[in-house]
DNA sequence: GTCTATAGCCTGATAGAC
DNA sequence: GTCTATCAGGCTATAGAC
């Protein structure tokens, strides 16, 4: 017997757990929670109704184990800010990061954005408790910076929204985008599009 | 996208469309189209589930007409850019109108946003055709704005999204940017902050 | 024009055979 | 561990009384 929490021991339900969580990346960040229906993620995973709900207690368990992975990943590129660095550099790589996330786990972003569009009914005390310490305390490393005359002076905490709000668009708005754009890749111009942007606003 | 139908004629049937569509706006921007059900639009609206859906035909019904509606006016802040101003005074104004959307018509923004998330089912068409185009249009502007040296250089259709991106945030994750400014308003300093980034980005 | 009643399908979740 | 069968409730939409 084993509990509720315990890690999966065998390679079936190891894969079988992977293959819902991928499904269920897929339709929770298209439809959002109460657009997704078990039977779609079921369906997508290979596996009958009930099976899935053998591995998962029910959708909202899918969905809270999603999500808390999210988080730990989702972070990391602002941790990841090094207060020793040279400012402006930090800054570009971290755009950079968050940009290279857009590109490579748009469903993630889209997940990310389905939850709080829709008032971050399950993560808004992540938010205003984690979350909200982490950027502040980024907030306070940036207008060090800004104190010191190594990067221009800008309100911090919109700096820092600034930079979720334009990469992660490429992620959410990609259909958006690709249909202004035509045949040109999105991922093409935006790089140097942003590490403009942001080197001119803050070049000292 | 369907048509319009005929517009109401009766003062109860004006006051009952209205009452429906500003239900179902509430509704469909926060659990997107799937996620929204009529039972919760009618009771939001003051109607029976059975006299909503004598005022319209069916769910997606009320959702055409809520994004048609909205496509209207949505891009007309773009229509209004004059190409005889002045280049960065129209960019400027450009982001205001668009920040000002964002904070009188936040259910509009997340409503188009839920809709282009889910990868814009209903609306595709028209991205890729009108938007397009007026896009398109938009960005030959900017570049003969550029080629003469009155705005400085950047891709014009990233110039755009970046606009897109940044002011539509401020509706779209509105939960999350409060829970990390806490008290702080996020629209006091937001067009301080957007004016100093266009500046600094298209100053010649 | 608005209601009650309900059809008919889909939902999340469970029971029990194997 | 995985299946078929199934539940009770919620879903969109319709019928028909008044």
């Amino acid at each position: 017997m084993t509990l509720a929490k315990a890690r999966p021991r065998t390679r079936i339900q190891k894969k079988n757990r992977a293959a819902i969580l991928e499904a269920a990346l897929e339709v929770f960040s298209t439809h959002g929670f109460r657009g997704a229906t078990v039977d779609q993620i079921a369906s997508e995973a290979g596996l009958s109704k009930p099976n899935l709900l053998y591995y998962f207690p029910s959708k909202e368990a899918i969905h809270s184990a999603l999500l808390e992975r999210l988080l730990d990943t989702w972070l990391d590129p602002l941790r990841a800010i090094d207060p020793q660095g040279e400012p402006l550099e930090e800054v570009l790589a971290y755009v950079r990061r968050k940009l290279e996330m857009s590109q490579s786990l748009p469903r993630e972003s889209r997940l990310f954005a389905m939850e709080v569009i829709q008032g971050a009914p399950r993560i808004h005390d992540v938010l205003s408790s984690d979350l909200k310490q982490l950027v502040d305390e980024t907030a306070a490393l940036l207008e060090d910076w800004m104190a010191q005359g190594r990067i221009a002076r800008v309100h911090p905490h919109h700096l820092i929204f600034s930079i979720w709000s334009l990469t992660q668009h490429y992620a959410d708005f990609d259909v958006q985008v690709r249909a202004v754009l035509g045949r040109e890749d999105p991922f093409a111009a935006a790089p140097a599009f942003l590490e403009t942007l942001y080197r001119r606003l803050l070049t000292p």
